[in-house]
DNA sequence: TGTTAGCACTCAAAAGAAAGGAGTGCTAAT
DNA sequence: ATTAGCACTCCTTTCTTTTGAGTGCTAACA
């Protein structure tokens, strides 16, 4: 911080002028190609005595000696914070919808994935809602067959899911009823980290001789509640990292490609991003700052959406250091209205 | 086939020869290489018109003058053919077990794809089983607030699905309970194929003013039956295509992997095997053959599983046309038994 | 003091040239 | 029918040369 503001006006239209050029280009870029491309009217000479500053700086550097320089991760960040202070005041105006309705959750959020991929050119990821302090909102035991009954639980959001439960006896009709009224009368509203150990213990013993049902149905609900579990991840575009050679040798796309299919560094990134959350729930990492790995050669931007009753996701774009921040950056944002819009205006389902 | 069989003894040694030769290396193979490799003591020169006989005939082709050779289509053709006749009446000795235990099937097919990836480094794919005629085992609808109810449905198989049901009107409790009645004493046990228009009508008319509930619930229904909806699929290892050359330039990785992302021209893959089943269930696609474009530089082996009660589901492999047939059929085959097995001996869930 | 023209120098990438070698097809001898 | 021998092909590898974009530095200039 205290070392951006010592760079000169001149200096800092220099880098920006190196970045976008990059941006576009992929090549590194040369004194002479600035000394037109920027309105600043300077020989190549002064631009060349500019550049060595900027470098011992450490905002740019030559791939070898006798070519161009090319953005450093640290020239990225500071281009790239420049981009968000002046988008700060900017009132994006309403884009074109890019979603189509679709009555399912998960259609939608494939769906947001392919848009987003096919609107950057990058590869995206979408990752469903986490149930966050979510509230139990109904449960219903009935019985399938003679050895088995099913647990129906909704959650608030009308999140369903069931589990079967498999019961040595057979369970009367009136049994049942009785259990199902124990179980709703205490748990229905509660919010989920309130079940706590005692009160589990209280519903057993009212459960008498059917405790150890309740003890199964329970289970299940703590099963259900392990956020992990089913925090399912929708991608789309993983091949486009094709297109940025930087990318593309085999090495590092199959280690991209791998963490696309495989998902699990995906959500590792998910709830890194979910636990820090920022500007406008705009994230940028860029090459090491990512919290994984895999994506050290890459930039990564992530927005957070929220499907109303706190319960948020992640949309994010994978893709080469010298992504066109802008525009990604814009069509996050206006995916990410989109999806909050989505759920509070429609009754879905 | 006719012309399979006019190939003298001599000349099948050989192709055969070339064949595995190829598949190890990866290389053309000449014919100074041969005349060490085969039994039968002949000379290089002699293996050379050998090898222009075949090469006439079609089985293999020089990728250049001054080439080895390489086995095309049908050589690779005639060679699984042979392999096939073999293993007929060889019996598979019990293998490991590959998987392990894990309650949900979604867990067991994803890891089945896993281990088949780490066993034959190739890319996998494993479907999820189709309810094909289906038997309906259960409904329940119960209220969850003032205009929601939901269903939950529950398939042979112990498939679960629900769906939530927008209803103008709060329903009472012993309306629900006749409804259930209804639908339950009406369904239970019912081949899905067997609900016709005409039932539904009855129902409807059965149900007096709630008709237009029965009929959320009908429709439900039809849209879980709908088959292709919920075919899943599960991949593993896409990113192996990088370790064969033959595969792994820009182009073609980009399409085989968009298919293994995008997962649609699997799903047809899938299908295909399905509607024409084999021998053994095992079906070995070689280049142009297999029903999908994308995969014409491939090998495509797939096997066909089943859950019990005829849902069926495919487990395959796709790599490059000189994959290790043997081993991939033997894995395949392994796997197969033990999808085959784990449901019909483990209660699960 | 900041700017610029000029020039020597560097080095990656492209193009060319030469050598090597695996493999073939054909012929003639066994 | 088999094989040794030889001329020929053409891919692959290696080395060299050329090219050209770009730099840093120095000296002149405003």
């Amino acid at each position: 911080m205290a070392v951006d503001t010592s760079l000169s006006e001149r200096k800092l239209i220099i880098l920006k002028a190196i970045i976008q050029n990059y941006l576009e280009t992929g090549e590194p870029v040369g004194s002479r190609t600035l000394s037109k491309y920027t309105e600043l009217n300077l020989s190549s000479a002064t631009i060349r005595n500019e550049m060595a500053d900027l470098e011992d700086l450490g905002y740019i550097f030559q791939p070898h000696t006798s070519a161009g320089r090319i953005p450093s991760d640290k020239g990225y960040r500071l281009y790239v914070d420049m981009l968000m202070e002046e988008k700060e005041q900017e009132i994006t105006e309403r884009e074109d919808a890019m979603l189509q309705k679709a009555d399912k959750v998960e259609q939608v959020l494939q769906q947001a994935a392919k848009v987003l991929a096919s609107n950057t050119n990058y590869a995206t990821m979408v990752s469903s809602p986490i149930n966050n302090r979510n509230t139990l909102k109904f449960i219903q035991l009935s019985q399938v067959d003679e050895e088995q009954i099913v647990a129906v639980i909704v959650l608030g959001g009308n999140v369903i899911k069931n589990k079967i439960i498999e019961v040595g006896e057979t369970l009367s009709n009136e049994t049942l009823l009785k259990l199902n009224m124990l179980l709703n009368t205490t748990l229905n509203g509660m919010p989920i980290d309130q079940i706590t150990l005692g009160l589990i213990a209280r519903l057993k013993e009212q459960a008498g001789i059917h405790s150890e049902v309740v003890g199964h149905v329970l289970d299940a609900v703590a099963e259900i509640i392990h956020v992990e579990d089913d925090m399912k991840i929708y991608t789309s575009g993983a091949t486009n990292i094709f297109k940025y050679p930087e990318l593309s040798d085999k090495q590092s796309a199959q280690e991209i490609i791998s963490a696309f299919e495989e998902k699990q560094q995906l959500a590792d990134l998910v709830t890194e991003t979910l636990a820090s959350e920022d500007n406008h729930g705009i994230q940028v990492y860029i090459g090491e700052e990512a919290p994984v790995k895999t994506m050290k050669d890459c930039s990564v931007v992530t927005a957070t959406y929220e499907l109303g009753e706190g319960m948020k996701g992640t949309i994010g774009i994978i893709g080469p250091k010298r992504m066109d921040y802008e525009h990604v950056m814009k069509t996050l944002k206006t995916l990410q209205n989109e999806l909050d819009a989505i759920y509070n205006k429609d009754p879905k389902e």
